[in-house]
RNA sequence: GCGAGUGUAGCUCAGUUGGUUAGAGCACCAGGAUGUGGCCCUGGGGGUCGCGGGUUCGAAUCCCGUCACCCGCCCCA
């Protein structure tokens, strides 16, 4: 019986893990400058969470959520997303008002798979609660700009918007595509009564046409979002952060309330270019039954991050190192008894246990890039000594046993 | 969830109007004088032609279904 794994999942391995480690060693670097500390929540929760967490409305609760009853007859979701558990776990754990907390780990939506789109796909996240300052907006943002610049991330944009809209502005958006109803798509019109702005991001070129002259979330701004987005542009500017502003950009989850940003890539293709996405959501503690508490977060795709460094790779070699032991047959015990000990040494040594010929273990010993290899013939076994030759100018010298390790960890 | 495309060896792909034992390159394995890698040469292993059904004397090739990937839309990291 052979089984294969199911539609959107992946084995990730090889290249692919080595890519993901350097971003999260990179992730774990950033975070610990910036005082961030670690925090696991499980991968399943209880549907209302996301319900009341990302929005009835949303896609995401409407259609993507992996949810099943369990054997208590419990409704659950293997969580989309990282923000609400979080959320949850602060507020259920009495967490300091103050906490700055970051998770990694698997997210799960049941959607279309496509390259960069997955069922189960990783995140890297970061949630920042109790300070309503711009100043920690212009902190996460700077701190996001540094975790993808730390992975090594070049190819990427910084889009801004704030959607502290005043009251009147829904209604006067929704008003305005009334009078234009039959210029827009049938999208659009769903779109009308669920999440009106997002009808100003549509692609249709008829729905963009008839969107032209459209109220602008920007320009109906409270008084306090508005000198809340000017001090954060400022602050970004002088941070060294180049960002462009994207009046029409809202985001997918409904409890963002100020401050949103995405860094996208131009490497993915127009439908998964962003990267890593965040924004401020100051009611989403409040609404979840804690005590009020301004927040702002964002979080990061690892498999895009990943597919964007990939693309940068340059077909450089990798660097030789350790060594590789060639023995006869007759010598194993005496090889492995070596291999063992450099190791202890903490030298990073390999060896085939099969009886190979000097070719072939030769031969093996270069495709793992070793720097030196040990042989032990005949001739050395009796001498109880042993050949080193350096694979990078072929030159071979004949040591102590004893002297190995040393010589070896002097490297060249 | 809607619409289109693709699926042949570990990888990238050939495969002629359906016709014998399905091919190439790379990778892998072995050998190329006496124990020594890369380059080169010789040989070798490896394929339920995604899966299931149908048409036919005969199917990788035609038809139907199904699964997966992928592209556009939707949405999102």
């Amino acid at each position: 019986m052979k089984f294969s794994r199911l539609r959107g999942v992946k084995d990730v391995f090889g290249d692919e893990t080595e890519i993901w480690e350097k971003i999260s060693s990179a992730a774990r670097k950033m975070f610990s400058l910036y005082g961030y500390s670690n925090i696991i929540t499980p991968v399943i929760e209880d549907v209302n969470l996301f319900a009341r967490g990302i929005g009835e409305g949303t896609d995401i609760v409407l259609k993507e959520m992996y949810d099943f009853k369990d054997k208590g007859d419990r409704h659950i979701v293997m969580r989309p997303e990282g923000t609400a558990s979080v959320v949850r776990a602060y507020i259920e754990n009495s967490l300091p008002p103050k906490s700055d907390l970051y998770y990694y780990g698997p997210m799960f939506r049941y959607e279309r798979p496509q390259k960069g789109r997955f069922r189960e796909f990783f995140q890297i996240g970061a949630e920042s609660f109790g300070d309503p300052s711009p100043f920690k907006d212009a902190e996460v943002i700077k701190l996001a700009e540094g975790l993808l610049k730390e992975a090594g991330i070049q190819d990427r944009a910084l889009v801004i918007n704030n959607l502290g809209a005043k009251k009147d502005y829904r209604y006067n958006l929704v008003k305005f595509l009334e009078e234009r109803k039959e210029h827009l798509c049938g999208d659009c019109l769903k779109k009308m009564e669920r999440a009106p702005v997002r009808v100003l991001d549509c692609k249709n070129e008829k729905c963009k046409e008839a969107v032209k002259n459209a109220p602008l979330i920007t320009d109906n701004l409270t008084p306090e979002a508005a000198a809340h987005y000017a001090e954060v542009k400022r602050l970004l500017t002088e941070c060294g952060i180049k960002f462009t502003e994207d009046p029409k950009m809202v985001r997918g989850l409904d409890y963002y309330t100020g401050t949103v940003f995405e860094f996208t890539t131009s490497i993915l293709g127009p439908q998964q270019n962003t990267i890593l996405a965040g924004g401020r959501y100051d009611n989403l503690v409040a609404e979840f039954g804690g005590k009020s508490t301004p927040a702002t977060g964002f979080a990061m795709g690892l498999e895009r991050a990943a597919e964007v460094i990939k693309s940068q790779q340059t077909g450089a070699a990798d660097e030789m190192s350790g060594a590789f032991i060639v023995y006869d047959s007759k010598h194993r015990e005496m090889a492995f008894s070596i291999l063992n000990m450099l190791r202890e040494a903490g030298i990073k040594t390999l060896m085939d246990f099969e009886d190979r010929s000097f070719k072939s273990q030769f031969r093996e010993a270069d495709s793992k890039r070793v720097r030196h290899v040990i042989v032990i013939g005949d001739t050395e076994a009796q001498a109880k000594r042993l050949a080193v030759k350096d694979m990078k100018d072929g030159a071979q010298i004949n040591i102590e046993i004893n002297e190995a390790a040393a010589y070896l960890k002097a490297g060249k």
